[in-house]
DNA sequence: TCTCTAATGTACGAACTAGTACGTTAGTGA
DNA sequence: TCACTAACGTACTAGTTCGTACATTAGAGA
């Protein structure tokens, strides 16, 4: 999150569109992130800003563009660290492991996003539809594991009958999950599962699982 | 979730405490689960329901404590579901593979309870530490799934070093992602996991990934 | 140096929203 | 049948909250 902290020239206001355009939005993302959609205030957004409230209107148009456009950010993070990946040197097994660390990590080092992502789910995704951005641009993390599946499966380490978006889905599904619930699990079953110290345990069982699943003999069972 | 349902008495008023209580209940799980708690609106529960919103704040107190008794109606129903879960006659692959099929349709079924849980984590579950009820309930599942976990470790099918919190939340993250993040997950990458005629597909997906973790050879990788 | 516009600030309003003061009545128990 | 209370309805308010009309100025280009 391209974060902005100019010193300010002493007094007197300064112009720069694209520094008060990015102050509002990071502003507005902590501040999406921590209430929802509703109960974000923009008043709030604007008085945490150098800016005012005039300027989240006359940059974004309303409570409802700005929210998009943050999660346009937000997702164009994690895009770029999924095309940050390289993981294609590595045989298989191995690939997969790293692809499934490195979401895992992701997850955890951007709580803001998953909230983000929690909210816009409320909302039935309705933003991401309206948005032109966010519509064509499908995830570089995909591709990645299409080539690490077929490679497993040409190879015959894996089993066949795999696919590249459930796989997504499986390891999205464990990282997400031990994010966004975190407050309720804990609450109920007692485990804080971002607890630095399970950090670990929690990577490696998530890497043991999915390559259990990816080479285990379905007829096993 | 008891909904009401009696053909209210021709004409004239009729009290009922119990069902006003009810009906309230019902109409406001269903508004929070689409709004979230702050986009709910008081006047708009008591609009749907034949009651008005002075009832609300008589019996509930207040728009905080309403969310809180629609939360704990909520858990109330998947710990009754859990508490009927009957799989201990089965072999311990059989048992666990059931517990996750029981899990897996409970969230199908139950998406509004889905999206509170979502909701009430935005929230840091602060109604949870608030509730009485909540705080002390652990759940039945993991008892069940402590004593499958057990007798397959006993009995060498399953590797030892598994813990039934850290199972129950491998099985829940599934079956709660796929719900919660249905609209995004469908809009970015084009499919709809809660699809009628994917369902047979991920409820298996999940029993063979549980097994294939409990039953891998951890030295494999 | 002058002009012109993008960028910015102030002050305000209309609509909404949680919550309440006050009054009414059904129906139960004496 | 009478009194009393739990259950209910109406009307209102105080405080918010999104959004905008109007005024101003920094600074780039002519």
């Amino acid at each position: 999150m391209t974060s902005v902290e100019e010193p300010a020239r002493p007094n007197g206001r300064i112009r720069d569109a694209a520094r008060t355009k990015a102050e509002i939005l990071d502003v507005a993302t902590k501040e999406f992130a921590r209430s929802g959609f509703a109960g974000a205030r923009v008043d709030e957004i604007a008085a945490r800003t150098r800016t005012t409230k005039r300027m989240i209107y006359y940059y974004f148009g309303g409570k409802e563009q700005l929210f998009t456009a943050v999660l346009e950010r937000a997702y164009s993070v994690i895009r770029q660290a999924e095309q940050e990946l390289d993981v294609e040197h590595l045989d298989p097994v191995a690939a997969i492991r790293r692809l499934a660390e490195v979401t895992f990590d992701h997850h955890e080092r951007h709580p803001d996003f998953i909230r983000l992502v929690s909210i816009e789910n409320i909302h039935e995704a309705e933003h991401i539809a309206a948005s032109e951005k966010l519509g064509r641009i499908g995830s570089p993390a995909l591709d990645v594991i299409r080539r690490i599946l077929e490679s497993g499966q040409r190879s015959g380490l894996f089993t066949a009958d795999v696919d590249a978006v459930d796989l997504h889905a499986m390891i999205s599904s464990f990282c997400f999950f031990r994010v966004s619930n975190r407050h309720t699990f804990g609450a109920l079953f007692g485990r804080d599962l971002v607890a630095p110290d399970l950090r670990e345990h929690y990577r490696k069982m998530l890497g043991d699982m999915v390559i259990a699943y990816l080479t285990a003999d379905r007829a096993a069972d």
